[in-house]
RNA sequence: UGGGGUGUCGCCAAGCGGUAAGGCAGCAGGUUUUGAUCCUGCCAUGCGUUGGUUCGAAUCCAGCCACCCCAGCCA
């Protein structure tokens, strides 16, 4: 379920309108530009936007920012969607765009020729820059600032129709060439690119901005709070200029958040993209990616990615993230939810003497140490068993050591107790196998004076699957991979162990069924996921290890 | 003397003039057939800093310091 909302300045505001009585309803949106993949900052906004809709019993629409047919596809409104939907968001009514509103967009630049508020600027793009002034010097006027209404009305319409080249001259807003801002020093409106556009076509050759598109749209749908980060700050007087300067009653309350960083990963669209193109990951799903589909296929819930966002807040204050927060979400979920699992990584045989060869006992085990409603499944004990390598040594180290050693006792998790009474090797040294007894009297009980050392997992090696598990692990040694030192190339703080795979495991034999539909324990391994990309071998994607007290060093890389 | 923002525990974050919530991480115990889970305890005389107002300031005022954003015909 998810925890209790904390509030945040943003509800405080909302609070306020509602009790003033400025609206009937809270109407949000979530407005990505279907440029790329959304990421786990994305997922902040998704769960802000939607969840502030939810609490409130209002709306949240999903809004394609398509005003740049250029840098946009189709391939990624449908990720978008998909990603959104799985989130457990559903926007009202049907998806909006912007370009559906170029028509409406268009008239209102005609009302703010005719009002004198805009003009058509014939400087190159270079003249443009120098015009503009910098920080701290104010900019000057174009020459074509004066244009007259009539002659701005004809140059936009043979912009429109055409007539005129890419980059010859641009639509723009009369504000303040001196405006300390430089947002207000006659911001372009719309400028001519003859490209065609996913949803559109080759309907327009000039496209609008996005300074320009965004208030409109926004109060075209009757949005009462247009929820953005922190760097359109600077952006909201010429949001609210437009609004104010256009014969539309609806004006949006825009109000700033700060991002989403988290620790040992990068967010950033150029990164992420550099990472699929260069192959240092499989894709943009690839379970180390910090993206929904990335997370999704690693085997993380959208409800942890929820808990997530809500434990981290919303606040106009940039800071990081540390990434055990997010691995904490996931651990808390999974732990309720994972049905538990016996699956040996790196598999040694170990015979057990006083057991028959021919025979098979049926154990049973509770799916669920705390939740017995969650039933129980049969574990095939036989005379031939795999455990873990990791799991056994000649001479335990200390008396801490939990696991087997050379005539000394564990419990097999689930089943009887066992003493190893040898160890057999190859002429290297190897360990091929472990000679074990078994003592009948010890399943589901600890016979008076009986302490074995620990408890480890095992498999039956007749009745068992074989299985690829691949371990993954934080993509980036490096805490902040975005902003390393100079000269630092990101790419090259990219943990090499960051994928693992493992082959020849063996699991349990339940686990050739298991689907991706649910994810697992492994128990004293981690949380695993059935892959469901690659579903034609049983492979399982380890979405996060246990939480790990004893500070091991990891046996399995 | 460009403009706009932000500074509360290692990290995130409540707090809105009445004497520092919570979560993560960490540490110390307890339970446990997962070195998991769960439970208990510890963890800011201190809120960037310096002054001021006040009976009382993280909260109000002034100065200072640090960091972030802005000069795309991107969003």
């Amino acid at each position: 379920m998810d925890t209790k909302t904390p509030s945040n300045f943003i509800r405080h505001i909302i609070d306020t309108d509602l009790s003033a009585g400025k609206h009937a309803q809270v109407v949000t949106r979530f407005p990505p530009e279907p440029n790329g993949y959304l990421h786990i900052g994305h997922a902040k906004s998704i769960c802000l936007n939607f969840g502030l809709a939810r609490d409130y019993q209002g709306l949240c629409n999903l809004r394609f920012d398509d005003t740049n047919p250029e840098k946009e596809s189709q391939e990624y409104i449908d990720a978008i969607k998909e990603d959104v939907a799985w989130l457990g968001f559903s926007w009202a009514g049907e998806v909006r765009y912007a370009s559906a509103y170029f028509d409406q967009l268009y008239e209102f630049a005609l009302e703010l020729i005719r009002n004198g508020k805009a003009y058509v600027c014939s400087l190159t793009p270079e003249e443009m820059t120098e015009y503009r002034g910098t920080l701290k010097a104010p900019g000057r006027e174009s020459p074509y600032r004066n244009r007259s209404v009539a002659e701005n009305l004809a140059l936009f319409e043979k912009m429109r129709a055409g007539e005129l080249r890419e980059g010859e001259c641009v639509l723009r807003a009369k504000i303040d060439m001196a405006s300390p801002n430089i947002n207000l020093r006659d911001p372009i409106l719309y400028r001519i690119r003859f490209a065609d556009h996913h949803q559109t076509g080759n309907k327009w050759c000039i496209y609008p901005m996005y300074d320009y598109t965004h208030p409109i749209s926004d109060a075209l749908e009757a949005i009462t709070h247009s929820l953005c980060t922190l760097e359109f700050e600077d952006h909201r007087p010429l949001y609210d200029w437009v609004l104010d300067n256009i014969s539309l009653a609806c004006h949006p309350r825009q109000i700033e958040f700060s991002r989403l960083n988290v620790n040992y990963t990068v967010t950033s669209k150029r990164k992420l993209k550099r990472l699929v193109d260069e192959g240092f990951v499989s894709g943009w799903d690839d379970p180390r990616m910090p993206t929904i589909a990335g997370m999704r296929r690693r085997g993380f819930t959208a409800q942890a990615l929820r808990n997530f966002c809500e434990a981290v807040g919303v606040t106009k204050s940039e800071g990081v993230v540390d990434v055990a927060m997010l691995e904490h979400a996931i651990r808390e979920d999974l732990n309720e939810r994972a049905p538990r699992a016996m699956c040996v990584l790196d598999p040694v045989k170990l015979v057990i003497e006083n057991f028959p060869a021919d025979k098979i006992e049926q154990l049973k085990v509770p799916n669920h140490p705390q939740k017995p409603e969650m039933g129980e499944r049969e574990l095939a004990w036989t005379r031939e068993l795999f455990i873990d390598r990791a799991d056994f040594v000649p001479v335990a180290p200390n008396k801490q050591w939990k696991r087997l050693a050379l005539n000394e006792s564990v419990r097999l998790r689930g089943g009887y107790c066992i003493t190893c009474t040898q160890m057999v090797s190859d002429d290297e040294g190897n360990l091929l196998e472990l000679r074990c007894t078994y003592d009948p009297a010890t399943h589901g009980v600890n016979p008076q004076g009986y302490k074995p050392r620990g408890v480890i997992h095992w498999v039956s090696a007749s009745e068992s699957v074989d299985v690829q598990v691949r371990l993954y692990d934080r993509l980036f040694t490096h805490e902040s991979p975005d902003s390393s030192k100079e000269g630092v190339d990101f790419v090259d703080l990219i943990n090499p162990q960051s994928l693992v795979i493992k082959q020849g495991c063996k699991a349990e034999k339940s686990l050739a069924a298991a689907t991706s539909e649910i994810a697992l324990q492994f128990e004293r391994e981690g949380y695993f996921y059935r892959d469901p990309v690659e579903t034609g071998a049983l492979i399982f994607n380890r979405t996060i290890t246990l939480r790990d007290s004893w500070g091991k060093v990891d046996a399995h890389g």
